[in-house]
DNA sequence: TAGTGACACGAGTAATTACTCGCATACCAT
DNA sequence: ATGGTATGCGAGTAATTACTCGTGTCACTA
């Protein structure tokens, strides 16, 4: 199993619909394989066949598996980024409280309906590539989390980096296994519990 | 790579101090190579090699590969479990604050010092093995939580299982990531911090 | 319709893997 | 010492893997 440091590239752009369609067979054969049987059973000859095409088919347009796993991580990203990204929404003058509240409550849903993305970055992958694993989601987050410290009211701001590196990984990691677990507590509990932390946490 | 649910048994025990000696060898050099090479890397044949022995000789043992990493991570989580068990040490009466930092400044340190072991169980095994993976360091984390539940006053207490769920994974990610990734931020920060949302979390 | 490049195929290859087996050697009780 | 048993060896095997290459088919253009 390689899992050398690989582009994501194409090796060659599909240039008629068939192959375009192909390609896109592949990814989600990717996919499917990936979430049904996991990282490690995922071969690129079961790919293909999961694809209903040919190992050689495949190699035609990705250079190598690393690219297939890159191209579908990157489907899934693509649309999870632009639903968090939607969530910054920042009415001013507020109470604080309610704020973040509304915001982790958008977080929560996104997630949710997500399920699956996270379910692959932050269970299926593996740790090897853990540098772009976490990264995804956190990243989305700490850019939630920092867009809102830009509207906060100044003294609900958090200093800098330090805080904010607690704040961003208390948020991601209680909301995410939140989703994936399902754990015997309430939704509202959860937020009111979250927010209540956030807010002692914010100075 | 086989990684079927499989016990963690010898297949033979070894009666000599000679083969004792070399069983010895095996979970060392398995530690070696899980921690220099990664998972991935982590062949029969590289154990092995870096024990000075032979393939033949280490499945002489050892029923299969899996085997060989539980022994490995057996062995560590002896030495982790008892320090954490040790930490359990509840002054009553005293200012529940400080009894609470005192015990994830206790945490910390057992973390920091099998900073291996953490490495090994939250980065190096693939989340395939996660339901014994996380379940080491939380079931711990956990333990000693629950043992502090105990002793605090009622009023104090959280409430049985949901609330103690976000307690829980709280701690043990934060200070886990802590230990592991270095942040810019003091320990005395840190620890603020997280007692100050932990205060707040409780009722 | 002929021709040309894009496309698809799938048997095949080299590398790696977990694991075995027949045989040699070291140890120990008698 | 001698026999038996525990121990150790390492070449070998079957399975799996990522990836290639020669061959044939398709679709578009002229």
């Amino acid at each position: 199993m390689d899992v050398s440091p690989t582009n994501g590239k194409l090796r060659k752009k599909p240039q008629q619909d068939r192959s375009r369609h192909m390609v896109d067979r592949i990814i989600e054969a990717g996919r499917q394989v990936l979430v049904e049987q996991g990282f490690e059973r995922t071969t690129t000859n079961r790919v293909a066949d999961k694809a209903g095409i040919s190992p050689g088919s495949l190699y035609q347009y990705f250079p190598n598996k690393q690219a297939v796993l890159d191209a579908v991580i990157d489907r899934y990203s693509r649309d999870f980024s632009e639903q968090v990204a939607a969530l910054v929404v920042p009415p001013i003058g507020s109470d604080p409280a309610v704020v973040v509240r509304e915001t982790f409550a958008g977080l929560l849903d996104v997630l949710e309906a997500n399920r699956e993305y996270v379910r692959l970055v932050a269970e299926l992958m593996p740790p090897s590539q853990a540098g772009e694993r976490t990264g995804q989601l956190e990243r989305r987050i700490r850019d939630l989390v920092g867009a809102y410290l830009v509207f906060a009211p100044s003294r609900e701001r958090i200093a800098p980096a330090s805080s904010a590196w607690i704040l961003v990984r208390m948020v991601e990691h209680l909301s995410v296994n939140y989703v994936l677990e399902s754990p015997d507590i309430s939704r509202d509990q959860f937020l009111d519990e979250l927010t209540r932390m956030t807010m002692a946490h914010l100075t």
